[in-house]
RNA sequence: GGUCCGUUCGUCUAGUCAGGUUAGGACGCCAGGUUUUCAUCCUGGUAACAGGGGUUCGAAUCCCCUACGGACUACCA
């Protein structure tokens, strides 16, 4: 191909909120473009006017800035091959389509929605296997090739509505080329003379992609396979302007499945299934229906990112986790699976777990700060520190921590029956109230001293240390959780402790 | 219905293009170990070539058929 330089595009069209397909597809552009020092470039696609939804393209930036994706060209950093924005080029795509008009290859049509809808009809109940606007049919309908060159410009005049459309080859093998399913082969005479021109002046996808591609110098149009079927029809509008030297390559990616494996992951799957389905939450501004978003539900940016990239590529080792670098140095098209990859929750649950483990102390600390700042606990930074070092390994998100150490901050406010029934025998109280008398006496409060008398008692009394231990736990904690007892006996003090302690012997009965 | 594509453990997948592996890894699940507890963690285990025909000394791998699944089939992208 005659391209110097690898130039990617991303092209949603700002009709909701993207979904992490939609989020997939940007990624696997994106990393293929650094891969080959190429360029990433958003192209917002709304020549649909009426689908147009207020906040979905500050959304979809919004997302790929969160998930780390930059953009080289676009609508907000701009850039030598603009407007990025569909609707500001409308003036542009006029004449391409005139132009295959004038070529032949193209039409005028002004079959109304109800004469295509009877068409369709009539071809239905003559039992056609093919109810397509094509060269078989299109003889019989109203447009440029069977009005007279009067009757044609008379409708012209006058205003009538009508639409482009491209006029397909009757009998022609149209071969695909696709860098991730291979060799691809269709017949003309099963594609449908495709709109390329819309009655409000507005080309369809099918014509502004292609001419935008081209202008834009885009060297690989990497995009989800529900696009495979009319391919086609784009290779052919290449050939018919004369750009078919300089066409991209094409790479159609797998889609992403239910995670019942039940057709494609759309965007009302995810809170019925108990998962996010984009990448940050979105407000329905018509509705005011909240979808849940992976920012929001905690995720890690780079986990949530790694997560998406093994959704139907691999690197063929067993590597599993990857910074975005490595994802770069890493990538390439032909690692891309032909299939459907269905979505596992569980596996990006535990993506965000290895991240969040790999993610420093300090950090994590002022990110859970914050957190109990929020509920209003004043808590010393240094002790958070503490508490987040002793629990994190348990955390999938930094949203757990919470609950994972809110005995850290305030007293149990019952007691789980179940460690009662199975610990707390007869001679807990009294035993309880021993260990209360000692720990008081105890100069050195530390986690290691506190722990080395308690255990020294236990033993020399011959007690059992399953059911002192736990039951101490319960008093202190509530349940039987948490890590090292003493560590948090010592984090939350002496005082606090022998209080909740005593607490647990005065309330707690069998 | 038509067109196009796909099918390896429950899931994501390696292996397929250049036929020969005890069909590998990860998630999940199960068991054991560690632990005062719950987790984490460690170790081990479970489990797959959709089916049928060929070609071949030999097939997950090449060919054909069947089944199943999916995408598309708009003046939407």
């Amino acid at each position: 191909m005659a391209f110097e330089k690898v130039r990617v595009r991303f092209a949603p069209s700002p009709t909701g909120p993207l979904h992490i397909g939609g989020v997939r597809t940007a990624l696997f552009n994106y990393l293929f473009a650094k891969k080959h020092n190429g360029d990433f470039l958003l192209r917002i696609e709304d020549t649909d006017q009426t689908r147009y939804v207020p906040g979905a393209e500050e959304y979809i930036m919004e997302s790929l800035e969160w998930c780390g994706i930059k953009i080289d060209e676009g609508v907000q950093q701009g850039g030598e091959y603009g407007s990025y924005r569909q609707s500001e080029r409308k003036d542009l795509y006029k004449q391409y389509a005139e132009q295959l008009i004038n070529a032949g290859h193209a039409y005028y049509a002004f079959d109304t929605p109800e004469q295509l809808e009877a068409m369709r009809e009539r071809l239905k109940e003559s039992g056609s296997s093919n109810q397509q606007y094509n060269a078989e049919t299109r003889i019989d309908m109203i447009n440029s090739l069977t009005l007279s060159e009067d009757e044609l410009n008379e409708k012209l005049n006058a205003g009538e509505p009508y639409v482009i459309r491209l006029k397909l080859p009757n009998d022609e093998n149209i071969i695909l080329k696709d860098m991730v399913l291979g060799e691809i082969s269709f017949h003309s005479s099963q594609l449908d003379d495709k709109i390329i021109f819309k009655s409000d002046g507005m080309p369809t996808y099918h014509l502004a992609n292609v001419v935008d591609d081209h202008l834009m110098k885009i060297s690989h149009v990497i995009r989800g396979s529900e696009w495979v079927n009319s391919t086609p029809s784009h290779v052919l509008l290449y050939r018919y302007l004369g750009w078919e030297d300089e066409m991209p390559q094409f790479a159609h990616m797998p889609l992403i499945l239910k995670p019942s494996g039940k057709g494609k992951l759309s965007k009302r799957d995810g809170d019925k299934g108990g998962f996010p389905v984009f990448p940050l939450e979105w407000k329905n501004p018509e509705t005011q229906e909240i979808s849940s978003g992976y920012r929001e539900s905690g995720y890690q940016p780079d986990a949530f990112l790694n997560m998406l990239a093994f959704l139907g590529w691999n690197p063929g080792t067993t590597q599993e986790i990857f910074s975005e670098d490595e994802l770069i140095e890493a990538f390439s098209l032909d690692r891309i699976g032909k299939s459907g990859a269905r979505f596992d929750p569980d596996k990006a649950k535990w993506y965000n777990h290895q991240y969040l483990q790999a993610m420093d102390d300090e950090t994590l600390s002022i990110a859970f700060k914050s957190i109990l700042d929020d509920k209003g606990i004043n808590a010393d930074p240094v002790v958070v520190k503490e508490i987040v070092s002793l629990i994190k390994e348990r955390a999938d998100f930094i949203s757990d921590l919470w609950d994972l150490s809110n005995y850290f901050f305030e007293a149990p406010s019952e007691y789980d029956a179940k460690v009662i029934k199975k610990r707390w025998k007869e001679n807990i109280p009294s035993v309880l109230a021993e260990i209360i008398k000692m720990l008081k006496e105890l100069e050195d409060f530390t986690s290691e001293k506190a722990e080395e008398l308690v255990k020294n008692y236990i033993q020399e009394n011959e007690l059992n240390m399953g059911q002192v231990l736990n039951s101490l736990r319960l008093s202190i904690v509530g349940s039987a959780k948490g890590p090292s007892l003493f560590d948090i006996i010592f984090l939350i003090g002496k005082e606090e402790a022998l209080k909740r302690i005593q607490t647990a012997i005065d309330t707690i009965k069998r």
